[in-house]
DNA sequence: CAATATTGTGGAAGCCTTTCCATAGCGCTT
DNA sequence: AAGCGCTATGGAAAGGCTTCCACAATATTG
């Protein structure tokens, strides 16, 4: 049905070899005959056929995503990054969207798969079991972001110290009471912003609330996500009425937004009556007024593209891991120095 | 480097046809052979070629998707419905993001090479010229979803009709002064939502008022956007101090977002100022309390997929069109018909 | 028990490229 | 005019699979 280089070739009198290194400019080949043939492939609108050339330069120009898609917003702005650093280098991306954590193993087979595509990148879940010398074994280029393993590249935020600082940030603004609301402690980055939360309150010399204190574990996926952040929200409330909390730090921006729905169904203002800070700083942060910890997850996108090239053109070189620093976003949600809290 | 047939064929003493068949499940083939072959595949782990696998039958396993990106929630949640949808038939999807208009011919043109892809989901966006032809020529099936062309399968949503709701919904709660923050008439769906709030208008006898509407041309994009919102309602508040619109109907919620932030920056709110009603259900307007229409997105993702499916196993049946109405999600930024607006 | 039908199997051909190797043809040199 | 070195070219081989055709080995029939 298609045009294939014989055709061309037939048309051209010449050897598919020749029609072939005309197409892919070869230097061993006279001008004239391959602007014939270039003129001739274009009158007869030839196309490459993608899986022949695939197999034959055993190159397939494709990556595979493999990300959390539970609606955690975090994704879309990484994704633009990803998808325009990609379409600049010629490359196409199989995306595989994880929405329960069962198919994560189902994705990263198909991903696997023999001759499927040129690299992996991997977002924000633990690499299940095997799979760490399955990726060695197979030689297929890794890049994890937002996860960490010794044996890949890595792009990773500071979790633990970004807690740090978002909890320093509210001790600083005179509140006492601080509480967090957090995703599962499965997630890595969950259990590192736990312990910048621990450290800060600690060298605060706050004292720890078990109260104040709620792994959003009722929903679906890993507690990164508005439900989530609405039912705990909703719990610390309804049990602390006596005693709230005056301030929360809540593990990402999209659970901050359920809190403040909670808070806004029993007629709570942030940060009037208990002050909200969130991390990620996805666009509608800013909408919100909500004030975070910014991850710069358009550049970390680029970067992870970046860093799958690299090892992609030579994969004969030591893991790298790069790390970047969250930055507090002061919004509204928190008050400011100088409207300062009640407290 | 990778176990082929070759391998497992010497290993098993059968021919290369034979292991075909095990790993196929052909019919024609003994029980005991086939599983032996199996057992033997499994031990050395081999994995099938993907693309010579494609190469020889001709057929990917893989669909592109086509659709803008410019942050545009709607997308996200289309994208899970087909997502769920097609990992259940085995395929995989190679995602094209649009962030930027003069985009989609490029994709189009990478999807449309040879052998790349098995169909093709096409999103909100007009074919460009020539596309149409192409596509036909090529027999690529192809389905378009929220976008029409009389020669493609196609699912939209009665944009037109929506419109007209919304707005006699606002003529309803008695507002007289409507206005309307619309998108790009570039866009498909912004002209119709655009003729069903001027009909509900006229039905109404309400006067149309040049200085209430506004179309976010500022923008990046086709304006379906918060920056663009934004803007948009800040133009119209600014420049109507002295004579604001009663309500407002706005082409997205995206936008609604936008301009509910403008108002709010202008110490305005919703409904007691100005009643805002928006388009699409996004999953945040439960969470800011936002009137809108609804747009089954979830179900278009999966009729999408179906509808492809459907094609990609027989091309040869005539166009087919499937209709949502959208249905009025009463929330409160329109006030409602107990606590009446003062006008 | 021979003749025929059925089932299972081997392997060549085909899918469409790229790449390598051999060779034809050309212009130089001597 | 013979010999040499280049350059450009043709086309086989390779990449890994499916599928078709031919044939061998059974099973079925009268």
């Amino acid at each position: 049905m298609g045009v294939t280089i014989y055709d061309i070739a037939r048309e051209a009198n010449v050897g598919i070899g020749t029609v072939s290194r005309a197409l892919n400019n070869h230097p061993k080949i006279a001008a004239k005959t391959k602007n014939r043939i270039l003129e001739i492939s274009r009158r007869m609108s030839y196309q490459p056929h993608a899986y022949a050339q695939g197999l034959a330069k055993r190159k397939t120009n494709t990556i595979a995503l493999i990300m959390p898609f539970f609606t955690n917003y975090f994704f879309v702005e990484v994704l633009q990054g990803i998808q325009d650093k990609i379409t600049d280098l010629g490359y196409d991306i199989m995306l595989y969207g994880v929405n329960q954590t069962n198919q994560v193993e189902e994705y990263l087979k198909r991903a696997l798969q023999k001759g499927k595509v040129d690299g992996i990148l991997f977002f924000s879940m633990k690499l299940p079991d095997g799979f760490d010398t399955r990726l060695k074994e197979l030689q297929l280029p890794t890049i994890l972001v937002d996860t960490f393993h010794p044996d890949f590249d890595s792009i990773t935020v500071q979790n633990e110290e970004g807690a740090y600082v978002a909890t320093r940030y509210l001790v600083k603004l005179g509140y006492k009471k601080i509480g967090m609301i957090n995703a599962s402690l499965d997630s890595e980055p969950a259990r590192m912003r736990y312990n910048g939360y621990r450290r800060a309150l600690e060298e605060a010399k706050l004292p720890f609330h078990e109260r104040y204190f709620r792994i959003s574990k009722h929903s679906k996926a890993d507690g990164f996500n508005r439900e989530a952040g609405y039912q705990a929200m909703s719990e610390v409330i309804d049990k602390n009425r006596e005693d709230l909390p005056e301030a929360f730090f809540i593990s990402s921006d999209i659970q901050a937004i359920g809190a403040l729905n909670a808070m806004k169904d029993r007629k709570l203002t942030a940060p009037e009556d208990i002050a909200i800070l969130g991390f990620d700083d996805i666009e509608l942060a800013k909408h919100i007024g909500l004030t975070t910890m910014r991850q710069p997850m358009y550049q970390m996108g680029v970067l992870a593209v970046e860093k799958l090239f690299h090892r992609i053109q030579n994969n004969d070189f030591p893991p790298s891991h790069t790390t970047f620093s969250p930055t507090l976003i002061v919004r509204e949600t928190c008050g400011t120095e100088k409207q300062q809290p009640k407290s």
